[in-house]
DNA sequence: GATGAATGAGGGTTCATTCAT
DNA sequence: AATGAATGAACCCTCATTCAT
C-alpha cells in the first residue's frame, strides 16, 4: 500500500465521492466503491469523514464554495455588466462541464432538508452576485429598469436549467453563447 | 380490504410510487412503503410491475406523456405565439407545483442511462412544441429572426431551471409571470 | 425452507438468542449466528424483533417474568416458611441449571442502564417474595426477629451468588441442599 | 506527551483497561479508547500487550492476584476465626466498591473458557482461605462441626452474590455488617 | 520505543424480490 | 388474483491489529 499524505487521501476521497454521488445519487452511491476508487480501505474512509452523510455534505460544501469564490473573483474584476453576466453564466457552465457533477439535487433522498443550509447559502450568494451586476447595469443605464431581486431570481433559475441541460444532454452540445445572448436580451436596453 | 379493479390497483400504485420517488429518489424509495400507501400487499405490487425499475420507468413514462399531451392540447388551441409560449411555461410550472415531483433527475442512481429514452422522447417532444411555436412567431413577424432549433433548446433549458426552482424553493414563491415576460423579451420583436 | 407458524419462529429465535447471549454476552453475540441457529434468515429475524437490543430486552423480560411467575406460584402454595425459602432457592437454581443463562449481567456493555427497569422489576419482585416469606416466618415464631427488608436483601444477594456459582463451576456440582441449610440457619430460631 | 517508564505505561494501560472492561464488558471495550485514556498511542498498547485478549487476561490476573494477596495478608494476621470471616468479606466488598469492576463474569463473550484457569486459581485460593478459617473455627470450638470444603464453597458463593449486588445496586446501599452477621450465624456455634 | 494512518473482516440492519398458501 | 413471511445480498460502519515512519 502506498503511503500518501493525509491531504492527498482526503482529496482523492473527495474526487471519488464526487464521481459516485454525481453518477448514482446519494443513496445509490456506495462507500466501498468510493473507497476503492480513492485507493483507500473502507476503514480509511472513515478516518477522514465520519459518515456517508458527512462526506456528502463536506463535498457539497467544498464544491459549492469553490464555485462561489471562483464566481466572485471573476465577477469582481469585471466592470461591464453585460460582460459580467456572460462570465457568470459561462463560469458556471464550464465548471459543470468540467466536473459533470449534480450538486443541486443531491441528497434529496435523505429528505428535502439534506444540506439545505449549504445549498441555500450558495443560492443566496449566487443571487447576490447577479443582483449586484443587474443593479450596476441599471445604474449605468445599459440595463432596463426592473425589479432587481425578482429579475435576479429568474436569471439564476435559468442558469440552473442550463446547468441541468449540460448534464442531461449526453452530446453536451449546449450553446453557451446563445444562452448568454438570450439572457442579455432580457436585460439590455438596446439589443 | 375492498376489491378493486386491476385498473384501480395499478393507478393507486402509480400514485403511491410517484409520491415515494419524488420524496426520496429512486434508491431512497421503498417498495414496501409504496405497497402500503397503495393499499396493496408487497406481492400484489409485483403482479402489476415486475420490478422497482419497471415501476419507475412506467411511472415516468405515464407522467411525462400526460404532461406532454396536456401541453400539446393547449398549445394546439392557441394561435397567438406569445400567448402559446406563456401557456407552455405555465402549464409546466403548474403541473410541477401540483405534483411536486422530480421526474427530470429521477433514476440517476441507476446510471445515466436509466429511462434515457423515455426522457429523451419527452424532451424532444417539448422541443418540438417550442420550435413549432417559435417558427410560427417568426413567420407571422412577431418574433425575431433566429436559429429556431437552437432557440427552442435554450427556452426548454430555461424551463427546466424554472421547474427546478419551483421544487427547490420551499416557499414556492416563484414568479411565473416574470419568467414568461423574461423569456418573451428574448423572442419578441417589439417589447 | 420449512414454513412454520409465526409463533414457532419467534420461539425458536428466542431460544437461539438465549443460547447466544448466555454464551457470548450481548456484544459477543451475533445476529447472523442467532438466525442460523433459529433456522431462519437474517432478514427473518428482523420481522420478529426490530433490533438486537429489542431482541435481548424481550428475551430478558420473557425469561425473568417466567421465572418470576414460576416462583410466585410455588411460593404461594407453601405455608411453611422454611420450606418456602428452600423452594425459592431451589427453583431459582434449577431454572439456572436448566437454562445455563446469564441474565443478571446481560447487556452491561450497552451501558449500565440496559434493561435496567426490567431487571429492577425482577429483583424487586424477588425481594418482595422473600420479604413475605420472612415476615410470615417471624409472625409464626419460627424465624428470628430481624429487619425484614434488610434480611431479604441479603438473602436475594446470596441467591445471586449461588446462581453465579452454578453457572461458573463447569462441573456444576453445586450443593443446593447445603445452601438452603446455610441460609435457613441464618433465619430459623431453633437450628 | 511526557516520556514515562515502561512500568508507568503498563500500569496506566491496566488502569484504563480495567475501567473499560468493567464499564463495557470484554467485547464492548475498545482498544483505541483504552489507549487514549492511558495516554498512549494505539501502537504503543501493542508493545505492552500483544492482543486485547492478552490485555484482559493480564488484567484479570493482576487484579485477582492483588486481591488474593491482600486477602491472604489480612487473614494471616487474624487469629479469631469469626473476625477473620468478617474481614474476608469486607475486604472483598471494599475492593469491589472501590474499583466497581466486574471481573467475575469478564470475557464470557470469548467463550466460557476465557481466563478459566486464572479465575479457577483465584476461586480455589479464596476457597482455601475460607477453608482454613473454618477449620480453625471448628478446631477451636467456636464454629459448628461441618463439611468444611462444602461449607467454604457455599460461603464463597455467597460472597460472589454480595459482590454482584454491590455492583448492580446503583445506590450502593449494601449492608456489609448484615451480610457478615448472616454468614456467621451459619457458622458459629452460639449466636 | 513510539506513533497513528491504514487495513479488512465482520457486525447490525435494510430491502427488492420470491413463493407457499 | 392476492397475501405477507421469508430470503439473502448488500449496505453503512466499527475496531483489533499492523507497519512505515
Amino acid at each position: 500500500m502506498n503511503r500518501r499524505s493525509a491531504k492527498d487521501s482526503k482529496s482523492s476521497i473527495l474526487d471519488a465521492a464526487l464521481k459516485a454521488f454525481s453518477e448514482h445519487g446519494y443513496s445509490g452511491a456506495n462507500m466501498r466503491t468510493i473507497a476503492g476508487n480513492a485507493n483507500i480501505s473502507v476503514g480509511g474512509l472513515y478516518l477522514y469523514f465520519k459518515s456517508k452523510e458527512a462526506l456528502c455534505l463536506s463535498l457539497m460544501k467544498e464544491r459549492l464554495e469553490e464555485l462561489s469564490s471562483k464566481t466572485e473573483r471573476i465577477v469582481k474584476d469585471t466592470y461591464n455588466p453585460a460582460e459580467a453576466i456572460e462570465k457568470f453564466i459561462s463560469i458556471n457552465l464550464d465548471y459543470t462541464k468540467e466536473h459533470r457533477e449534480i450538486i443541486l439535487t443531491q441528497g434529496r433522498d435523505k429528505g428535502f432538508t439534506f444540506g439545505a443550509d449549504v445549498k441555500k447559502r450558495f443560492f443566496r450568494q449566487q443571487r447576490k452576485f447577479v443582483e449586484k451586476i443587474i443593479r450596476e447595469g441599471v445604474r449605468t443605464g445599459v440595463f432596463l429598469e426592473c425589479n432587481v431581486p425578482e429579475t435576479a431570481k429568474i436569471v439564476t433559475a435559468m442558469l440552473r436549467g442550463f446547468v441541468l441541460s449540460v448534464l442531461l444532454e449526453p452530446d453536451g452540445l449546449f450553446n453557451v453563447r446563445g444562452c448568454c445572448e438570450f439572457v442579455l436580451r432580457g436585460l439590455l436596453k438596446n439589443v
